[in-house]
DNA sequence: TAATATATTTGTAATCATTACAAAGTTAAA
DNA sequence: TTTAACTTTGTAATGATTACAAATATATTA
């Protein structure tokens, strides 16, 4: 399900949603850029490209692009929230040490709990903390 | 694993955290009222009875019980973080629509990706969005 | 084409949960 | 009692995100 650039566009067109310069460029960052940017490194990626890009911009991009279900939000605490293109279900990991966040094959779809049998669920999100195999290879 | 109340004093007496006044409150009320409240709830909940509370007081307190691993942190992206002292492994879910946490069993251990095999897990946290029961029947 | 309406971008100000900090208060040790 | 260590409290700072309105761009109409 990770969709190709044109079956991103052909979604688009689908949602009414008008591809703006700024927002073409966004979501070229997200493609081309698949490591779970904040707004400040899509701002840094593209501000010297469009000198008068504002965050606002970016922002309002985004929540377009989430609304439209083609990109995703990553809200690990204490940290910036990080945004993903890619809508494979799978598993986000932070690594206490560098930060960085890694992705790890899970089907979430798999999980099934018979205390949400009545409950329409929208989102399965699974974020998991500690430390990655860099960061331990590094002690 | 839900420790019984006498459990969590224990713990505490080996971690060598010290049970002030304050801190004995805001564990029981966690203990007392498992229904995942915010900085807020423990706040109105706790004032009448201690009326110098400071919330500081209550984000200083939880910082120390989730330090000592004794309360989980239930930070959903849009709302003020809740707290569980339930560190049975499950899952939460927050309704869309009336904004309550939903407890679920899963057992997030079980969740297991080869990705990362060489990863050194702390924290597993599987959060699931959408409508619950009660409000889909209202509809 | 010009005039008008609609959509989008931009910069600034506001929000708000959380954290930082230091003074005041409490408890423990000497 | 004096001193030190710990805890609480109130206020100020933080910082990512959102609200808002002016400026700019794009589309529509006459
Ligand atoms: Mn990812
Ligand atoms: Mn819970
Ligand atoms: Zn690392
Ligand atoms: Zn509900």
């Amino acid at each position: 399900m990770l969709l190709t650039y044109d079956q991103i566009l052909e979604q688009l067109k689908e949602k009414g949603i008008n591809l703006s310069y700024q927002r073409l460029k966004v979501l070229d960052f997200l493609y081309k850029n698949q490591i779970h940017p904040t707004v400040e490194q899509i701002y840094l990626g593209l501000v010297k490209q469009i000198p008068t890009l504002s965050k606002t911009t970016i922002y309002n991009t985004l929540k377009i692009l989430i609304n439209a279900g083609l990109v995703r939000e990553i809200p690990f605490k204490g940290r910036e929230s990080c945004y993903d293109i890619n809508l494979d279900p799978h598993g986000h990991f932070c690594c206490d040490s560098c930060n960085q966040i890694y992705d790890f094959q899970i089907d979430v779809n798999l999980i099934k709990s018979k205390d949400l049998e009545d409950f329409k669920i929208r989102d399965r999100d699974v974020y998991f903390k500690g430390v990655c195999s860099r960061c331990l290879s590094k002690i």
